[in-house]
RNA sequence: GGUCCCGUAGCUCAGUUGGAUAGAGCGACGGCCUUCUAAGCCGUAGGUCCCAGGUUCGAAUCCUGGCGGGAUCACCA
């Protein structure tokens, strides 16, 4: 509609004025609510067209358009802004179209068939997921989600970051003082047992140096020679040669990993269609390093080191293979890079990871083009903020990293405690009931990190995400869970939602009407964006103004039988969105809470 | 120091390609359950949109320069 109206107004502006102006000039807005009307096109940049005042060129466009058009009924003109108002028939058509779209706002043609690669998740093997991981997850996971609404096909690939010295350093302590625990015997899921011996490491190595500095070694001396990170060091070089002992180990150590992510994941709500490892992506890196070097367009060291040199393009030299020959974040992920272009041949590669690595990914696309991968502007890294703490940072060695299986927990447990209370579980089975402290706890969680902009740097107050009103994912779904109701009990009277016409809209309702009407064009934004907060924002003020229509409206006991019936109508449709937007975040909504 | 990101109510956040009197939630205070679920609704208080210039009919939004916070520039990932 907006395009019809921009559209038409400059066919009037040319017929009128004489004057060629881009209809993408023209500003089509939603009308403030506190005016009449739906849309609102501004006139004051039009004014210098028709050498009249703003006001009598709103006049003479908007007298012109109700002829032209006929879902306008009417306009009105206040200062230079020409608010239109579409007929209540365009309106009731739109209910009754979307009536029976299941699959409203989303956009099924797609003009490109190349899939978008996201990657995202990359978790280390050596540790469990923490706070950090959950909005990575999240955020890519709906991406994905809007990406596919927004007719792309997609790919969800995670890449496992199960090699390197930070893994040795684990298997290192395990083997040292782990005395051959095992998950099962310690009751704890795999990848927390590893985080307890790569914390185990940290510790015992940070006594080392100390010890060292007071035996007189210099700090930068010590933290580069202490024994242990010798130890890890050797046992990184014995992996990538392929000691069988090592790499038995390593095996049986990221097997417990991977069945405690497999949990998370699957409490997560998040999935993958493929998943690379490092381990099998690495050699490929090295292999196209090589390469370069003997190309000449990388160079060597005397050490014996290989790097890339930005310092052309005003950056540093980039660091390939350490002097030992092994391989560093950047080779893996170059090999990773090549892998995956010519596994999928996408339209768009698309990387989230946090906002630190920046440079590193800047560094990433510059290197493929160095080296002749023409594709190199198909990588997109999609950058997130750090969420912290109210007290500030997350920091590992203080122990205030938020654990990502603790936090589902204890929001769940949340969800369950408040349910209780309000004594919302009648007639619930135990296993129905189970699955509604799920809903509604991961709800909240999910949408309370989905609802700020991936780009912002956040901060996770555990009191409010815990909250479950106002502006909260339960608070949605209650919303949806009263339509619902509303839908079982008019079926129970045998009440029905079928309409032709109503004397008149109600305001409350028009509001829902524009707002519902819009959905498409959030979910488009979105997926230009790569935001699902646009989706999270515009869902609460759905719900926001639906309950304000509930509270002042009566659906069932509508004067007539054609007013309850659009307004039913209103309600199931306003349902639909309301589920398929917080689909498109990874959250469900209950059908009773 | 170079590059990048951020700065809006006490706190957490919205604010479309520049548009009308800058909005929500939380917190505070006061109302509303004989009527479709009160996880709700209504009202009150709360603002130098970091500062200063500039562009424009019009700037929280764009430009320049400051100030403040963060990230990064590793033989870490």
């Amino acid at each position: 509609m907006e395009q019809r109206l921009a559209q038409a107004t400059t066919e009037l502006i040319q017929e009128l004025y004489g004057q060629e102006l881009a209809t993408a000039k023209i500003t089509v807005q939603k009308t403030r609510s506190e005016f009449k009307g739906d849309f609102t096109i501004v006139t004051f940049p039009i004014a210098r067209f028709s050498k009249k005042s703003p006001e009598q060129t709103a006049d003479e466009l908007g007298a012109k358009l109700i002829e032209r058009l006929e879902e306008l009924a009417g306009y009105n003109v206040i200062k230079g802004f020409l608010n239109l108002e579409l007929s209540d028939d365009f309106w009731l058509d739109f209910v009754k179209k979307e009536k029976t779209n299941t699959e409203i706002g989303f956009n099924k043609s797609s003009e490109v068939n190349a899939p978008v690669v996201i990657e995202y998740s990359s978790p280390n093997t050596n540790k469990p997921l923490h706070l950090g991981h959950i909005r990575n997850n999240l955020i890519g996971y709906s991406i994905s989600n809007i990406l596919e609404a927004d007719g792309f096909n997609t790919a969800k690939v995670n890449l496992v970051n199960d090699r390197g010295i930070h893994i040795c350093k684990s298997m290192l302590a395990w083997q040292k003082w782990g005395e051959g625990e095992t998950p099962e015997q310690a009751g704890v899921k795999g990848d927390h047992l590893i985080g307890k011996y790569y914390v185990m490491f940290d510790g015992a190595y940070k006594q080392q140096v100390s010890e060292m500095i007071e035996q007189g070694h210099s700090e930068e001396e010590a933290k580069k020679n202490a024994p242990l990170l010798l130890e890890a060091q050797q046992m990184l070089k014995k992996w990538e040669e392929g000691d069988s002992e090592t790499v038995a180990l390593w095996k049986k150590m990221n097997d417990w990993a991977y069945k405690g992510f497999d949990k998370t994941y699957k409490r997560l709500g998040v999935d993958f269609d493929k998943i690379y490892y490092e381990s099998e992506t690495y050699l490929l890196g090295r292999n196209i390093v090589l390469e370069g070097l003997e190309k000449g367009i990388l160079f060597k060291k005397e050490d014996g080191s290989v790097w890339a040199d930005f310092s052309e393009e005003g950056l540093d030299e980039k660091l390939l293979l350490r002097s030992d020959g092994t391989s560093v974040y950047m080779t893996q992920d170059l090999g990773t890079a090549v892998l995956r272009y010519s596994d999928y041949n996408p339209h768009e590669m698309i990387y989230v990871v946090g906002n630190e690595q920046i440079y590193h990914f800047d560094v990433l696309s510059r290197l493929l083009k160095k080296l002749g991968y023409q594709w190199y502007g198909k990588v997109k890294h999609l950058s997130y903020g750090m969420v912290e703490l109210p007290e500030g940072k997350m920091k590992s060695r203080e122990g205030t990293v938020v654990d990502a299986d603790d936090l589902m927990e204890e929001m769940i447990a949340r969800a369950k405690e408040t349910t209780q209370e309000l004594g919302k579980i009648e007639g619930l089975t135990r296993e129905e009931a189970e699955k509604l402290y799920h809903t509604i706890g991961m709800g909240a969680l999910k949408y309370f990190i989905l609802k700020v902009d991936p780009q912002k740097t956040m901060t996770f107050n555990p009191e409010e995400s815990i909250d479950l009103n106002g502006n909260t994912g339960p608070f949605i779904q209650y919303t949806h869970a009263r339509i619902k109701s509303v839908m079982r009990k008019a079926e129970d009277k045998g009440a029905s939602d079928e309409f032709t016409t109503i004397p008149s809209i109600h305001p409350r309702e028009k509001v829902i009407l524009k707002r519902l009407y819009d959905f498409p064009n959030v979910v488009k934004q979105a997926s230009q964006t790569y935001s699902p907060a646009l989706i999270a924002n515009y869902t609460y003020e759905l719900v926001r103004e639906f309950n304000q229509f509930y509270q002042e409206v009566s659906i069932l006991s509508a004067e007539t039988q054609q007013q309850a019936g659009f307004r039913l109508s209103l309600a199931e449709v306003s349902a639909k969105v309301i589920h398929n937007a917080m689909g498109l975040l990874g959250i469900d909504v209950p059908e009773q809470m």
